[in-house]
DNA sequence: GACGAAAAAGACAAAAAAATCTTAAAATTT
DNA sequence: AAATTTTAAGATTTTTTTGTCTTTTTCGTC
């Protein structure tokens, strides 16, 4: 459904929000290894996030990291998706074509346009809060089960 | 959602589905220019699909081509996917996690279970015979308007 | 059997995505 | 101000995907 800087980007962004505050920032090292993501990686699509400071803030230095204030926690998923340019699903087409439309529609359209506005829907009710609040919730994670204990990269 | 090589396929199989039979078969230039794909790249991917003879057939030599047989257009899209190993949608997580299922829960599972069956029911209930059929309603197409005239790869 | 028309096969190239590594800058502590 | 810790920036590499080109094989026709 997404590319894997994105999966890693909305990992990343959920467990800073469910971990950090204004007076506990995280750093990139704890951050990748409970994603389970490549450390580096990971830095660079988190530095593109900060740019326009608008969901992840960062401080240099001792003591420093990533972390989101608790008005940021309060947006929606779709926003994310649309900071991190991938907003795809919602817009292309199945089959491929230039745009998905009534005016200029695929095969698929006439069923594929019942599920669209769904989807939409999924990411634009759920917010970040809601997610972390799912993660308090019996086995529900971010990362991968079948990784612990793997040698991180 | 799908891969570029898969959009093509997709296409592709429905174009041969809808112009060819037995005794009409497709040659590779006018499939690629009608769904506009690159011509080669089709024919790589057309290839792989005919290997196993199950959905695409091909003949070599003069009046050659690709077509298919009246059976195999009544294959559903989700057999056509599995032709092309891209369930993922299916079977995939949105956040990416190894697995999708109620063990181990990303925080976007609770609500996208509800979605993903829909999504595999679009893909089951139509078979290439509804989608060629689609083809003779006003305005449904394969290619894309704006590339009409557009120089071809 | 030679010729031509088609797909099949395979080598190659380009572009994009994913990942790593190195150096710089910023901030805190001493 | 030096040392340390952390992200930022940028260069580079690797892998995957997409695309092209050339040669081979197959088959029908003359
Ligand atoms: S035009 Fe293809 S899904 Fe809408
Ligand atoms: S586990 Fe993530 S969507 Fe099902």
């Amino acid at each position: 459904m997404f590319s894997k800087s994105t999966e890693y980007a909305l990992r990343a962004v959920i467990y800073i929000a469910k971990w950090s505050s204004e007076s506990n920032k995280l750093g990139i090292e704890p951050i990748a290894k409970a994603i389970d993501s490549p450390k580096s990686f990971t830095a660079k699509i988190l530095q593109k996030l900060t740019r326009n400071n608008r969901l992840i803030l960062s401080v240099t230095g001792p003591n420093g990291g990533f972390y989101m204030t608790e008005e940021a926690k309060e947006t929606s998923m779709m926003k994310v998706l649309m900071l991190l340019e991938e907003d795809h699903i919602i817009t292309k087409c199945v089959l491929g074509l230039q745009e998905c439309s009534e005016t200029n529609p695929c095969p698929m359209h006439s069923r594929y346009k019942l599920i669209k506005p769904l989807l939409k829907d999924m990411f634009e009710s759920k917010t970040i809060r809601h997610l972390i609040e799912e993660l308090d919730e019996e086995n529900i994670t971010l990362g991968n089960v079948l990784s612990i204990g793997r040698k991180q990269k």
